[in-house]
DNA sequence: CGAATAAAAGATAATAATATCTTTTTATAT
DNA sequence: ATATAAAAAGATATTATTATCTTTTATTCG
């Protein structure tokens, strides 16, 4: 009677969230147009008032722009263009996650590492090169070029 | 004002101890001796009754062996000990996360991919592959040969 | 200016993960 | 058999995460 619903990602639902809201936005910016914030809910499928929360974080860490009043909206500007995936982890969970121990020993280090350390500082390190090698216009175009969605149901 | 205690870990705290348990437990097994829940919560630094229904869990999904009364405790046969690492995880937060989308699809596939999937799945297998290729028995000898501690405070 | 639009902020609610406490069952030893 | 030790199971509590609702503030446009 186990229910299977622990942790099913690695990384938290914020974070998947914000990577495609991210990535809506740019896809949009990028045809000249602000995002608001009911459109992009229905775009990637996320509820909106929880969705606003995460789009405050991101535009108070500067990977988003975001305006209030009429014609408002968000976009990504040539900096947040330019960002890495990083950042949108940094401004939502934070990047404790790429270092700290499998095992949950207080500190990671390999000095003294935990029977798991070198392979999963290999794991860690993959998505960490990736978030940092893919910017978000890497993101942007890579929906474009394959006409992916970004809502939950694909 | 951010709390930053978000999903520290990429995978649960369950399963962290549990990795813990099963080393400490096979270690003391390859001397001979059973581990009762006191002694093994103390040693591993783990909460005791959350640690039993973790316990729990490991038993009945036969990665560990229990028995009750006096003299009872946790160990380990020859079975258990040929046993990847990655069955704890089997048991615990379950292989869910080996195969979920790193942007929250609701599959994950190389046919329609998110824009991160090649780079994600690479690093799902680095730890898929690490959590294979570790037995049991070789998270017990790396903690004998390193004299590591498996309690949290180091 | 005043009305309308849209994000920001604040307060509250629901769910899942983690932690604790109590009772029951099973085995051992005297 | 009885007492004792120890895991199993059940019930409850706390905390973190996810989700919702309401109010406030900023912007645009007539
Ligand atoms: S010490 Fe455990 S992952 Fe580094
Ligand atoms: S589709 Fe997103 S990780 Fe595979």
């Amino acid at each position: 009677m186990r229910s299977f619903l622990i942790c099913m990602t690695m990384l938290s639902k914020t974070f998947a969230y914000a990577l495609r809201a991210v990535t809506y936005v740019a896809v949009h910016s990028k045809e000249g147009k602000k995002v608001n914030l009911e459109q992009l809910s229905e775009g990637i499928d996320v509820p909106q008032p929880f969705l606003g929360k995460i789009m405050q974080d991101l535009v108070r860490q500067g990977v988003l722009k975001s305006m209030k009043g009429p014609g408002g909206g968000f976009w990504t500007d040539e900096f947040s263009l330019k960002l890495p995936a990083f950042e949108i982890l940094n401004a939502t969970d934070g990047y404790a996650v790429l270092t700290s121990c499998l095992m949950g020993k207080k500190n990671c280090n390999s000095s003294l590492p935990c029977p798991l350390h070198a392979e999963y500082a290999l794991c860690r390190d993959t998505l960490f090169d990736a978030l940092r090698n893919t910017r978000i216009s890497d993101l942007a175009q890579k929906v474009e070029a394959k006409e992916i969605f970004l809502a939950e149901d694909n």
